[in-house]
DNA sequence: CCTTAGATTGAACGTTTGTTCAAGGTAATC
DNA sequence: GATTACCTTGAACAAACGTTCAATCTAAGG
């Protein structure tokens, strides 16, 4: 017997360019069809419609709807957090940040995405859906709390003698609130005028979230 | 042919008491399931089940999956309403509301309601789930946008020169972190120590949000 | 070249889905 | 007490669901 290969046993072939532009196919139609339709309400069926391929490439590709779908929100993830890290970084390295500067670190770089294409959009809502949903849990942990630590702890730098558990709620509203900014334009437009998410409603985002988080302590 | 009935066809019977007492099960088993799993997610047969009772009679009452999910929305939104604008007005009777008050009047009435019953918890669940999903926007406008403008245009009046588009982006955020705190607070604890909702919290989510609506106006 | 692991395809399978319906039960109304 | 309208019940149905699988094709490794 020959060793051909290390003890390690076998190693994953490399996907053939035509099976890696069939994948990306699979997740960018499961990404819409999921935004659009949550979980439960999107099907293996309209996913393949949408990427036009057969029923069985959904599942070779995906693993079966649950792993498929928490791949899904995956592959973007860490597009996401990294440009976030950049943000962060950069706005650390001034020496002395506003706590605007630390939310716009979080918050901008979801929109400037946003504003480049229709996927990320989708990806937005994906997000909102996963966020509000108690049994995808892990899943945004996994996705997200390692940035999102960096962030508290920033943000804590920035306040001090406030309590962690103050720190961890006002975020949580400052991430509800950004989602709530992504996601239901629809319904600030209708009970409003506006057609579109502009650069003044971020910024009145930032501000709302850092004038709450700095409130804290006064009034009784 | 007599005229034995008024010109306007025929009235509906009242229910007797036991199908009352069965349209409450129904609707109490299909509020905790919706809550639980969604709309797509949630069955007909599993709220059956969970009221302990045939699955016709799920049909009957609720008119059809759609038609239930509707109206197990609204079926609590008007105890609500009215808590809520009790409140309103109880505040606005004394003079000179704080803006915590007006915010207060409506936030503090759904998190005394999910304290008295876990009925209330799942329906706060059940409001998350409905105002992340586009699909229901007509249904949450019709239960809740008449006190909503009552509570935007009191804000309005604590805030003059803000425009009703920075008003209302202002209350889409003061509510997304109202049902955050509400819906999520397994997030909150994961990341932090507590174990419920105090009374703490909830004055936090409050002066939070009046901050934000302050803010505007400074900063560029 | 040959070999072989993976990619592609779509028909087929067993469940579960929301809904329907006809039969029987209950209680108001005359 | 007869009539009538509504409630209750569960079996039945067609459609849609996620998944499986054997056959076929593609292309990388030797």
């Amino acid at each position: 017997m020959t060793i051909s290969q290390p003890v390690e046993a076998k190693r994953k072939r490399a996907l053939s360019a035509r099976a890696q532009a069939t994948r990306q196919r699979v997740f960018d139609a499961a990404e819409k069809v999921f935004a659009e339709r949550g979980f439960d309400g999107a099907t293996i069926r309209e996913i393949a419609t949408e990427a036009g391929e057969p029923v069985g490439t959904i599942h070779h590709h995906g693993g079966g709807k649950e792993l498929l779908f928490q791949r899904t929100v995956a592959r973007r993830a860490e597009t996401l957090s990294a440009k976030r890290l950049e943000a962060l970084e950069q706005v650390l390295s001034t020496g002395a940040p506003s706590l605007e500067d630390v939310l716009g670190a979080f918050i901008r770089p979801f929109f400037e995405l946003s504003a480049e294409s229709p996927r990320w959009r989708d990806y937005a809502r994906l997000v909102a859906y996963v966020s509000v949903d108690a049994r995808w849990v892990d899943v945004v942990k996994e996705c997200f709390d390692t940035v999102v630590e960096l962030f508290i702890s920033a943000i804590s730098d920035l306040l001090p003698g406030r309590s962690r558990q103050q720190i961890v709620e006002g975020f949580v509203y400052s991430v509800s609130a950004m989602l709530a900014l992504l996601t239901s334009q629809e319904r600030i437009m209708s009970l409003s005028v506006k057609r579109q998410v502009e650069r003044t409603q971020v910024d009145h985002l930032i501000r709302f979230c850092a004038a709450g988080f700095r409130v804290e302590g006064s009034m009784a």
